[in-house]
DNA sequence: ACACCTTTGTTCGAATTTGAACAACAGGAG
DNA sequence: CTCCTGTTGTTCAAATTCGAACAAAGGTGT
């Protein structure tokens, strides 16, 4: 046989798959950074909150429950909510059928902030990633890197 | 006509894609994360430091080479390093033809811990991304984001 | 040799992130 | 109702990250 303990290792295709990945994911993430920064005074972190909680019904959501779509812990979300609090961005508001519950809520402001900061946002984002991919590049990314997702999303709660 | 100063906002799919990469990239994130540092006390930065350092010739790079290819800042893997020689994994070494050059060296309990932490990691990706990928989507994804990786290394420099 | 501009790696302070511990509460079985 | 278990959001200390500023060299053109 030819390896019994021996690792799967990667076979280059696979492994330019996987760097690709981690290296698009940083060099993207940089980018978004510091074009957010310095456009529009907000984190990327920040942005992603406004966008989840202008998508959500009522500007709003449960703190737990935005912590889940962002993927971060709770307490990152707890310092980033104070954050954009200050920035008078999002308003905290409690749960009316659970006293332990918060609400963190879209201000007019913050939906102000978002409008202002998401044409120069989306329009990087096109150039550095959609716009260089192809319409079938673009549908596999969406249906593979979807279903990685959702297996992570799984073993993740039980 | 229909939108001049409008933004060209991403399309369903187009969202999907971006959507799945962001969200894939932060779970995978996590759980790398966590299983590095449980089972071998590495984090997965610490971890990529390493493995570049074993895959350079003589077993060691430059520190501004060494930061390009992690995709961080200079700063940070100052820190880095400094923490991977308090292990003993890493040790610095001037560099013979540049006074201000320094050289990041892979120690020899750096090259062991490396492969005792490599299966489990290797394994994980496997479970996680790539076996989770049929060979067409990985082919594509590795080629796609190859792409999108080069022209944002391009647009960095200058 | 000289001024000039770039590179290199580190230092510094500020901002952010994390996991563990915690207090307060919800929900259900008995 | 009462005990028990799971949730919820926050606090805390520690670790990490970043960018700007910096000192020390390289490299170039004159």
């Amino acid at each position: 046989m030819s390896s019994l303990n021996e690792p799967r290792w990667l076979d280059p295709d696979e492994m330019a798959a996987w760097r690709g990945f981690v290296t698009a994911s940083n060099l993207l993430n940089r980018r978004l950074e510091r074009q957010l920064k310095e456009d529009s005074g907000l984190s990327h972190q920040q942005y992603e909150i406004l966008v989840h909680l202008s998508a959500a019904p009522g500007d709003s959501l449960r703190m737990t429950e935005l912590a889940d779509k962002l993927v971060t812990s709770k307490s990152g979300l707890t310092y980033q909510v104070t954050q954009l609090e200050r920035m008078g961005l999002v308003s905290r508001r409690s749960c009316p059928s659970d006293v332990r519950g918060v609400f963190a809520e879209l201000t007019d402001q913050g939906r102000e902030v978002l409008r202002q900061a998401a044409p120069g946002h989306v329009a990087l984002v096109r150039e550095l990633l959609i716009d260089v991919l192809t319409r079938d590049q673009l549908a596999v990314l969406a249906e593979g890197l979807g279903e990685v997702s959702a297996r992570l999303r799984l073993d993740e709660t039980p």
